[in-house]
DNA sequence: ACGTCACTAGAACGAACGCTCTATCCAGTA
DNA sequence: TACTGGATAGAGCGTTCGTTCTAGTGACGT
């Protein structure tokens, strides 16, 4: 019936998952609709996810994860000058913001802040996310010639500082957040070149 | 019954219902919980809040709002220099969320983030708290002599790297981000001056 | 042709949710 | 003393939640 080039079924709960939880949180998604939104059933959901909602969590968490890796790696790589290239990542976020009408923000923290508390692998997960993009931020930073110290902590600021900005701009409606951020994190990179 | 000095009903609902929502979101805090931690009953939770759960989010988060603002306030006031100034207010969200065990992070981000798109009261809420950090920030800035277009985009990157710097330092428990946050607020105010 | 098994399908369960409702308590006033 | 109304108290409403369970489907190997 399914033909191998079409996204199965497994993949589709996954990024429903993602999208849902990117919006309204780990609490805030219910399996029904995430079933619904995949176009599965509650069987075939707990089919692919014997451990349920907290099993879907940590894996769509690791697609949020990637999915903003993959955004980082591919500006980072187009963008030689490390100022430049942090900026257009705040840029390449305000398009994605907008596009949006301001719904999808971070899908890692906004699924995992408000229950990383009750649920520990969740809360595992989004650091794994963390330490992946700082390692990539920081590849970027030494690549640049800038010490492997300073690039580690600097790398701290620019992850913190995308997250926060991005986090602002939802709230606030508007991509002055994101475009300040851009602005300052070059100065500050640059300071250091 | 009731002395004059003594915590009354309504602000005791209110400060249980900042501190869950702080660490378990809107979605994530029961009504029942909050009465019970409020040593109140759910009778009392309706007399006081007609409106329900959303209009105690949406006190809760203004008592959030408050509350961060006095931080900020307080700092800012004590320490001229405003470099000097974010970075005591890093090191003092650290302290805080190091003796919470890193549980409360930002009590307006965790509460509305989840809850944002689905209850605009709730964003505006947490917009009205953003907006009201951002012009005490600018405020120190402009009284510091930097002009007030460039203090206006300073303070938007402020206001996020602290709220990015706490979140990230919340999920991955460690102050590192907020001591880097601390540093480079320091040094890319310090390049204004 | 038949059996196997990964997958689909959705009814049903107990628990928890936000909220409504009635009953009661008690300090203040007449 | 009787009345009033803000505040307290919690049982119970209908709904939705995450999860479990059984039944069914269909592609594939033999």
């Amino acid at each position: 019936m399914k033909a191998k080039h079409e996204v199965g079924t497994r993949e589709r709960i996954v990024q429903a998952t993602s999208r849902l939880m990117q919006r309204h949180g780990y609490e805030g998604t219910g399996l029904k609709e995430i079933s619904r939104e995949a176009q599965a059933t509650l069987g075939s959901v707990y089919h692919f996810f014997p451990g349920g909602k907290l099993e879907l969590a940590v894996e769509a968490i690791g697609e949020g994860d990637r999915e903003f890796a993959e955004l980082l790696r591919g500006v980072l790589a187009r963008v030689d000058d490390p100022a430049e290239a942090i900026a257009a990542c705040t840029r390449e976020l305000a398009d994605g913001m907008r596009a949006s009408d301001w719904q999808d923000g971070c899908p890692v923290t906004t699924a995992a802040l408000a229950s990383s508390r009750r649920l520990p692998e969740v809360r595992d997960a989004a650091e794994r996310a963390f330490a992946n993009w700082h390692g990539i931020v920081r590849g970027k930073l030494v690549a640049s010639g800038i010490d492997e110290e300073t690039a580690d902590e600097l790398a701290h600021t620019v992850v913190s500082t995308l997250e926060g900005a991005e986090m602002t701009a939802q709230i606030t409606r508007s991509t002055a957040p994101l475009d300040a951020a851009g602005t300052h994190l070059a100065r500050l990179i640059r300071s250091y070149l």
